[in-house]
DNA sequence: ATCGGCTTAAACAGAC
DNA sequence: CGTCTGTTTAAGCCGA
């Protein structure tokens, strides 16, 4: 008892120093305070354009004066009203161009016609009248922004609490209106300057500088107003615009890559880690505008079938409908894909609400206010994971506080009602068993190969594999079958970057394994030892393990049939007790052939223990909870924890990215070692 | 209740 | 001497 604690805490505390150092979360630091600045002063902008605002009706003024006076001394000379109509289709001036020069008239520019006096006075009336009604609807949209931004802000507070996905979609909505009335704006204001241009009244020349510059353009010029736009929708087009074409959207992203990207980045920051999958793994947020455009379906896209490890080429929208129903039917297999895809959000989740948590600490820190003041809504099921005796008490006291959850948040679970967000504690905290509901153990697409390698590369979550089976895993993958102590450890921490932390721990239990399998061999080199893996040995642990649930392992079978080829490595690797999910990376990577059928022999051998026994299927289940040797809490009802059947992803090629040791030396890993 | 597997911790020894 | 590697023991948790 005293040892449990004991250690624990102290791994906990080291879990919670290590998670603060790294060197790469400064970066985001950095980025992040300077867009934080920006995205905590709306009131700033706002000011300078009431200010610009304000020079602008004094421009006007001026010139209403100016008018005037000419009035009193010449005579109308019956020039008509240049019948300008507002929507000048002809004559187009480069989006681009009318975006960065929103043109108002500046005071200046008043002047200079007015002086030039080459309009009569109705005329001036007339585009002074514009010009007001321009700037006035300038100004409305600002103020609308304005709000939006705040009503934004709101929301995303409040989708940490997971709440009112309903809400967002209106907020969306408005969004979306509002982009387009500013672009209207825009053009209104490119057409008005056009007009006005091909009366010869105004000149502008690309070099004035007066122009672009000019308070005019009043506080906010449309590219920032994007920028703006994009930083507070950020997380919302990020992920739509892997779906769908909203217009809008493409204005957003037009400018603000060249020209934003420390203000985007403040947003953004917080998910980069994960931020890649996010767009991928939430197809349920696109169902927002799928609901809008009965034409883009989150599931379809670029003529292809967006289902997990589909990629079904249909032609258009309609036999999409007709592969979906037919090759996406209701059955076990997109039962299944559907649990992992929902495991997928959740741990995608849980790391968002994780790298939020660690962002509000680096905040803190830093002595930068937090825009997200009392975001502190409780993950869903924070209470009932805090129940847990275990991670409870090991988890890092200021953990949990300022954990909101996502804000990608309206992952709708598909087979759950709550979405099931897991307490962050249990990522923050050192070394402490996993446990793995039985729910958690589902199959796995190929489609989640990639994803949940980096997953696992990013997120600090535990893997739910075993120590031996993560030692096997690495030597398996070395192209001689055999590796050196160290280059276990790099596997581990390249692999995983839960184990870029306590490292003592971990590779101290590393070296225990290596020690106590019979399994493992210690082979002497030239160089020195290395570990290989004797897969008789291996095998002979498998079965008692396997012979648990024989309904899962029926289930297995029966999935086995018609994942045949996708899922086969898949479910073969699940059949290996210890590795529940071995990765189907071997698909996309021929080399890994030879391990995912030694795997599935595996998986035969393992079956054939239990075909004896078994009993009806249990399609809710997997038979990675069989298989699972995972220490498991019970938590009938609490999903969290759920480090889960997420594929662990083989690549045979290490990937470049991850070139061993110099990747992680801003990692602790050797720091804990003394 | 028991057993076996797994994890974690720790002591220890030998090699470098 | 300190670190790394490897072995071993012990304790606790968990599922079967």
């Amino acid at each position: 008892m005293m040892q449990e604690s004991g250690p624990e805490a102290k791994s906990n505390g080291s879990a919670i120093q290590n998670g603060s150092s790294s060197g790469n979360h400064l970066l985001e630091c950095g980025s992040l305070r300077e867009g934080r600045s920006n995205g905590e002063t709306p009131a700033v902008d706002v000011g300078a354009a009431d200010l610009a605002h304000a020079q602008q009706q004094q421009a006007l003024q001026v010139a209403r004066q100016l008018l005037l006076q000419q009035q009193q001394q010449q005579q109308v000379s019956g020039l008509k009203s240049p019948k300008r109509n507002d929507k000048q289709p002809a004559l187009q001036v480069p989006v681009s161009v009318a975006m960065m020069t929103p043109q108002v008239i500046t005071p200046q520019q008043m002047q200079q016609i007015l002086q030039q006096q080459v309009l009569s006075p109705q005329q001036l009336q007339v585009l002074l009248q514009q010009q007001q009604a321009l700037m006035l609807q300038q100004q409305q949209l600002q103020e609308f922004y304005k709000k939006q931004q705040e009503q934004l802000q709101l929301q995303l507070l409040q989708q940490h609490a997971g709440k009112q996905p309903k809400e967002q979609q209106q907020v969306a909505t408005q969004q979306l209106a509002f982009q387009q009335q500013l672009l209207q704006m825009q053009q209104l204001q490119q057409q008005h300057v056009l007009s006005l241009q091909r009366q010869g009244l105004l000149t502008i020349q690309p070099g004035q500088p007066a122009l672009p510059l000019q308070p005019l353009a009043q506080g906010m010029i449309p590219t920032e107003l994007q920028q703006l736009w994009k930083e507070v929708t950020s997380g919302h087009t990020a992920e739509e615009t892997t779906g769908n074409n909203h217009s809008s959207l493409d204005l957003t992203t037009t400018c603000v890559s060249s020209s934003a990207p420390s203000k985007t980045s403040l947003i953004m920051n917080p998910h980069a880690s994960t931020n890649g999958q996010l767009s991928v793994h939430t197809p349920k947020r696109e169902s927002l505008s799928h609901e809008e455009h009965p034409h883009s379906h989150p599931l379809y896209g670029h003529g292809v079938c967006k289902w997990p490890g589909c990629e079904a080429v249909c032609e258009d929208f309609q036999s999409f409908l007709k592969h979906l129903n037919s090759e996406h039917a209701l059955d076990d297999r997109s039962t299944a894909q559907c649990r992992v895809q929902m495991q997928v959000v959740q741990q995608l989740e849980l790391q968002l609400a994780k790298d939020k948590e660690r962002l509000q600490a680096m905040m803190t820190h830093l002595h930068v206010k937090s825009t997200e003041p009392k975001a502190t809504p409780q993950p869903l099921n924070l209470v009932s994971s805090v129940t847990l005796s275990k991670s409870a008490s090991e988890a890092s006291p200021q953990s949990l506080p300022h954990t909101p959850t996502t804000p990608t948040a309206p992952i709708t679970p598909v087979t759950q009602g709550p979405s099931v967000i897991t307490t962050t504690s249990m990522h923050t905290v050192g070394p402490i068993r996993r446990r793995y509901s039985d729910k958690y153990n589902v199959p796995i697409s190929s489609a989640d190969i990639a994803q949940n390698q980096e997953f696992y590369k990013n997120a600090e979550v535990r893997p739910p594999f075993t120590y031996a089976s993560l030692i096997r895993q690495a030597i398996l993958e070395s192209p001689e079958k055999q590796l050196t102590l160290n280059e276990i450890y790099n596997w581990f921490t390249r692999m995983f970057a839960y184990f870029r932390r306590n490292a003592a721990t971990w590779k101290n239990a590393v070296r225990h394994n290596l020690s106590l399998h019979k399994c493992f061999v210690r082979v002497e080199n030239v160089k020195g030892a290395v570990w290989t893996v004797d897969e008789v040995e291996f095998q002979k642990r498998r079965p008692q393990k396997i012979s648990g649930n024989p309904s899962l392992i029926k289930n297995m079978q029966s999935s086995h049939a018609y994942c045949t080829p996708l899922n086969a490595a898949l479910q073969a690797s699940m059949a290996d007790n210890s590795i529940p999910l071995y990765t189907t990376a071997s698909m996309g990577n021929p080399a890994l052939g030879n391990l995912a059928s030694a795997i599935r022999e595996e998986l035969n051998g393992a079956m054939e223990h239990t075909n004896s026994n078994e009993s009806g299927s249990s399609p809710g289940r997997s038979p990675l909870q069989a298989l699972h040797p995972v220490h498991v809490k019970e938590e009938p009802l609490d999903p969290e924890e759920a480090e889960g059947p997420l594929s662990l992803v083989t690549t045979a090629n290490h990937s470049p990215d991850f070139d061993h040791d110099r990747d992680y030396e801003d990692e602790p890993v050797n720091e804990d070692m003394e």
